[in-house]
DNA sequence: GTTTTAAATGAAACATTGTTTCAATAAAAA
DNA sequence: TTTTTATTGAAACAATGTTTCATTTAAAAC
């Protein structure tokens, strides 16, 4: 799906920087830091821009945003950009190598339930495993 | 166990900052975010010494870190403070409450383990849960 | 196609979190 | 008590993220 039909289905307005920054996305094949993205987006990087069109473009549900660790933020499509806020959000696990440094969304890894005691409402679950990549394991 | 004590037992030299840190960790009943840290310890908080004792003292296996999101990081005392370098770490679930903002270790609710895709190497996994806590959903 | 309007942009200044270097200090060993 | 070595805290820095506000632009209205 083109970057523009993409903000067309979620009512976002068609502006270079977003269209950028969903090129740069589509464009990787494992989720970006902001700056593996500023280099994807050259001249169309603005930082603060940057940081509202993530926000904006999570809230509609076009990206997601992985908390790697308390320093790095890593930003990666959603499954199904193409369903208007269609929100069945596929939610998996994030693996990031120790290694090599790449985080990746295992989309067939899903989500276990967890039992939490008594009064415990669970509304998001978000599961970050660590260790070596299949890239790297292999050494 | 007293601060002292458990800096004895992990081979830790025992300063006042130390002593200060580990005893705000001992008075509270949930992981704490420095800058609650900061008021527990009152005139024997430095941010800087304090960076480097959570450092310290997360190695030596005293304490251990809970990335909440990318801008909150809590700390919370290891269940077997007691035993020197022993690492059973018990592998815990975490919990933050988006009513209240406090973070909990749900100690007994033990991390699953994930089948992940050939190749990937698990080491380590997270796992932060969100929702409203016990104190919060009754409401 | 031109005008209008509301949203998005980018500059500037700021806030928070975390790190590095280095001289002074304090804990533990001799 | 002296010596040794790790720890501390000041200063300066770096990375990440936010707010305000005037300017620009996308899309709607005409
Ligand atoms: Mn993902
Ligand atoms: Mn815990
Ligand atoms: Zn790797
Ligand atoms: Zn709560």
């Amino acid at each position: 799906m083109k970057p523009t039909d993409i903000l067309q289905v979620h009512e976002l307005k068609k502006t270079n920087s977003r269209l950028a920054l969903i090129k740069a996305l589509q464009e990787s094949t494992f989720p970006q830091s902001e700056n593996e993205m500023k280099s994807r987006m050259s001249d169309q990087y603005d930082r603060i821009t940057f940081y509202r069109n993530v926000q904006a473009l999570e809230d509609a549900g076009v990206i997601h945003r992985i908390v790697v660790d308390s320093h790095t933020v890593k930003y990666a499509l959603n499954c199904c950009e193409t369903e208007k806020k269609h929100q069945h959000i596929h939610k998996h696990v994030h693996f990031n190598c120790k290694s090599c440094g790449k985080t990746f969304c295992l989309e067939n890894t899903d989500i276990q339930q967890y039992r939490l005691p008594a009064g415990f409402q669970t509304e998001e679950c978000e599961v970050m495993i660590k260790g070596y990549c299949k890239f790297c394991s292999q050494k």
